[in-house]
DNA sequence: GTCTGTTTGAAACATACGTTTGAAGCACAT
DNA sequence: ATGTGCTTCAAACGTATGTTTCAAACAGAC
């Protein structure tokens, strides 16, 4: 055929494997091996394992930006001049996420994980790609957050983003395990809708919380309430 | 000598490397030439890298997990049958954490990190290490967050619990990148004591916000405010 | 059919890893 | 001083990694 499909066995495989055990962690071989396909292909389509693994984030955040794009051009439409509500911004954010064409059921949740693990895993590389790459739609997320936050110092509003980060990207990139948990304890069904339905207005209420101590009391003194 | 040094040369070594770079990502010989000690003496002090791994925990954890149970015990003795709220158990948390006595200034800051890493990297080994040999102080902890916040369904906790989990587990985790960031642009200096300072209010108004919706809104239709 | 450019295949490459080995070094009690 | 128990050391072991090589297989154009 004239294109075959050894590059998206390898990205599908690699996707899966990053997402199960993290980068470092995931050797070409269990790759390739997982993809049925050569050793050597991996080298030869993408170059090198670093490559590969921007292909595999590539593939995602491409088409994902571009929903991002649309969503916030239609939110910023609608609100004609006023700037969006921080609720509105971060519903058009997990909206975006959750309605992307997902290649299988897992597709948001292990997407979301391998994120998580791209600012966790101290893989410079990495960092350096997805900042070069999606600047755009990032600036304008960031953009849209300050108006919606005129209220907070620029460094609380850095913590706090930092803080609705980890918690999203905790959260789903888990979600298959938190699920089953729950499910065994409390005998609840979840969907990924339903934990974004839970978790916006979690961060909502944590962004707009009152203004922190910029220190904390002195330690033999803890407030009471 | 009686006991020579080595023990704690690799152990100071093996915290900040792995605090640094992770753990797959960080080798035994990185660690024995920083601490300058001779290769083997990783597995002759400890019997391998994971039980090194661990020993680096448990150095941190046993005293903190004592101390923690001290703040604990204080906190209930003093609200005396009425129990603690969410705030004061977060803040016994932190203070718990931030009181350590600490071997360098950026003590608590490189543990912070592990934590974080232990949760993200799928070190199988470590998760179960830690439950094992810490679970008390942490269904204690699970305990008092359920009776501070008796309004919560068993559900929303759960997932609540996980956001909080999250957004702590990923900021400290990333902590040293995050402040590096935090420098550069706006050129300003943070503690992990200021972190934790931010972090707490977030946490406990994304803990206590109005329930959320149990379903998310229909897709076509995202709420206004 | 034959040529041409692309893709696959099995094997090897060089390097790095965690771990083991066995001799040497050392402090200390006898 | 001599033996003893622990510790250090240089060197090697076996295995796994990312990458390279080069021949074979393949598809499409002429």
């Amino acid at each position: 055929m004239a294109q075959s499909d050894t590059v998206d066995r390898i990205l599908d495989a690699a996707e899966e494997l990053f997402a199960e055990r993290g980068f470092s962690e995931t050797s070409l071989r269990m790759i390739t091996s997982k993809a049925k396909v050569n050793l050597a292909a991996v080298n030869y389509h993408f170059g090198s394992k670093n490559a590969l693994i921007h292909a595999v984030f590539g593939r995602f955040l491409t088409p994902f930006s571009a929903t991002l794009e649309n969503a916030f051009d239609e939110l910023e439409a609608r609100c004609k001049g006023t700037p969006p509500t921080l609720n509105q911004t971060l519903w058009a954010l997990t909206e975006s996420a959750v309605r992307m064409p997902q290649r299988n059921e897992k597709g948001i949740s292990i997407f979301m994980r391998l994120l998580g693990l791209a600012y966790t895993q101290s893989q410079g590389h990495l960092r350096k790609f997805l900042e070069q790459e999606y600047s755009q739609p990032f600036s304008r997320f960031m953009r849209l957050l300050k108006e919606a936050t005129p209220q907070l110092s620029a460094v609380d509003r850095y913590w706090r983003i930092q803080f609705m980060l980890g918690a999203t990207a905790f959260t789903m990139s888990s979600s298959d395990a938190l699920q089953d948990i729950l499910r065994n304890k409390l005998g609840v069904e979840t969907t990924v809708q339903e934990i974004a339905a839970r978790l916006v207005p979690f961060l909502a209420a944590g962004m707009q919380a009152q203004d922190a101590l910029l220190v904390p009391p002195a330690p033999d003194k803890m407030p009471v309430a």
